[in-house]
DNA sequence: CTGTTAGCGCTTTCAG
DNA sequence: CTGAAAGCGCTAACAG
């Protein structure tokens, strides 16, 4: 097997009969001064060598990495991976290198995670972060390192933070609901503990809008905890003289739990029960019938973010700030008429 | 804000009043005749100083970054992502970082990742190849990087590859149709041109399979092209005399165009035509009837990926070879007997 | 307009 | 068992 040895910036001096920073000011572009033909000669000696510059050895001179890092808290929501997509896409104009981390719920993982991309040197990092690390972020704030917060908010530390109104989600099922004539409304929600902002404002929305439009919020007709237990909640509650009639699903994972149970069950939907999941699900229109989902804007709020933060990679940082985004409805089949 | 100023490996030193030389080999386990006091002293300081080492500077010493990149075809494909979270769980073991690109078919973005990452100084790459990099891929072997290919074989350059035992994959759909008593077998495949190596064995499978069965291959029951045309192909079939009673759809995004047919054209499923699509999707016990597939052991096979290419990277490399894995039936109610 | 020099933070001989 | 010194590949003043 023939063996090439790694070019380095040397064998391009070499070869152009230049010194090494000229050639590092080539390639970073300061050709103010430069000879016309010293140019051309190191692009020549870079194309015959096949040279490409070592990222590592860059970005440790620059002290900067040009490579962001994002720490989802949970990677099987729709939610985290539209949104990475979004950030990756802005990204990649601006040549920034994105490293993804799926911390899976798990402070500590979370935790390790955070701490081995410092060690990577990350420039910034957007996360959806677990409660239980605010240490760990605030010794990221003293640091000066960038971060910008997504779908959670953390009153204790000063971050910009980009989420859903999620208030206003719940509203517009509830509101949906009610126009169709429905009255013993639902919700099922995954555990409340630890107290997850999405989870706790949806359903706070929830409880809202059923004042709001003159319902009765039944405490049984609340369905949180795992999900893998919804199941047996949810028989018992159609065991009962008063059965919901609709079903709002706080999240995706909510709403697949919930479409479990329907099926097994035979349920016959919308007729027999309404359903309106707050998340966009890939299969909402496969789904007989289609999916009712009130959506949150995933691309322009991961474009966001991955804007808020380059701003503060560089120094022009916004004072931090909650930025709440408009839910959208996106009216399908799964919500009947039952006036 | 308290400006809190990074801490390296000289700030450890001196606060355990040892050389830092030291200090590096307490970082690196080379501990052999280290005094146990010599130990504490720096663990302490490091903790009390909350140093974290300096990957980058690491890297660069050691010519190894303990990173590889994966290059994936089209991120779209459930496949990729199942294969990219196992090969990340196995990394992940082994404190190896992954950085994932994604193609989108196109070669040229496809190469613009290979370099870039080779400029990050990967040790290595998973790649699922597109079939017009051949120059790309040799001069990575040149160079001596470790290379395993995942899901398309290319015959121009010797490289382990991992791939489904696609022939056997379609063959197990035709047998079971078969058995239900279908004769009129279609199939649907994304576009065939490039001749991508899981789409062009399905179809041969295929027709193998349906001789094999005695069943009778017709050119029109073949339906191949840019998906979202596949609409109006599907729609001339179903007005001629002959219909399929049954289709396979060669893989997931094939199946949820297949699928999305049907729902408009408010096809009673299995018994006005039944499905079998390759490639396991999110919704398959979701959806209504439940979805027979034919699914890829991802999680191995990510697997596998990982520990060769590992293997490869710590010089302990095994000679290129095919890898074809055996497919899995996930029998759901999707295909109807019509005996 | 170009070359010299001094690091970036860490690892690695090699003396002591 | 520990420290001094060289160097990974590149950038950034600063002379010239």
């Amino acid at each position: 097997m023939k063996k090439t040895k790694k070019i380095t910036i040397n064998d391009v001096a070499k070869h152009a009969n230049v010194s090494k920073s000229t050639v590092s000011q080539y390639l970073n572009e300061r050709f103010e001064y430069m000879g016309e033909k010293t140019k051309d000669n190191i692009q020549q000696s870079i194309e015959e060598l096949g040279y490409a510059p070592n990222f590592i050895a860059r970005s440790l001179t620059k002290k900067k990495t040009s490579t962001i890092g994002i720490i989802v808290a949970n990677i099987l929501h729709g939610f985290s991976t539209q949104v990475i997509r979004s950030i990756e896409d802005s990204c990649n104009e601006k040549d920034i290198h994105v490293i993804v981390c799926n911390a899976d719920d798990d402070p500590v993982k979370e935790k390790k995670y955070l701490t081995m991309l410092q060690s990577k040197q990350v420039d910034g990092f957007i996360i959806f972060p677990s409660r239980q690390n605010t240490s760990v972020y605030q010794q990221l704030l003293d640091y000066q390192i960038p971060v910008v917060f997504m779908d959670r908010i953390m009153p204790e530390v000063s971050v910009s933070t980009i989420l859903l109104d999620n208030y206003k989600a719940a509203e517009l099922a509830v509101e949906h609901f009610s126009e169709k004539g429905h009255d013993n409304i639902a919700i099922v929600t995954p555990k409340l503990e630890p107290p997850i902002t999405p989870r706790i404002e949806r359903l706070d929305g929830f409880r809202m809008a059923m004042d709001e439009f003159g319902k009765d919020c039944r405490e049984e007709f609340i369905f949180s905890g795992d999900l893998p237990l919804l199941r047996g909640q949810l028989n018992k509650i159609f065991k009962r003289k008063v059965k919901p009639t609709a079903i709002l699903a706080s999240n995706d994972l909510a709403l697949i739990a919930l479409l479990e149970f329907c099926k097994e069950k035979e349920m016959r939907l919308p007729e027999e029960l309404s359903i309106i999941g707050i998340d966009e699900v890939s299969f909402a229109v496969l789904h007989n019938p289609g999916l009712t989902t009130i959506n949150q804007p995933a691309f322009e709020m991961g474009k966001q973010a991955a804007e808020l933060l380059l701003a503060q990679i560089n120094d022009h940082p916004t004072k931090p700030e909650i930025y709440r985004y408009e839910p959208r409805f996106a009216v399908r089949s799964s919500v009947s008429d039952i006036h």
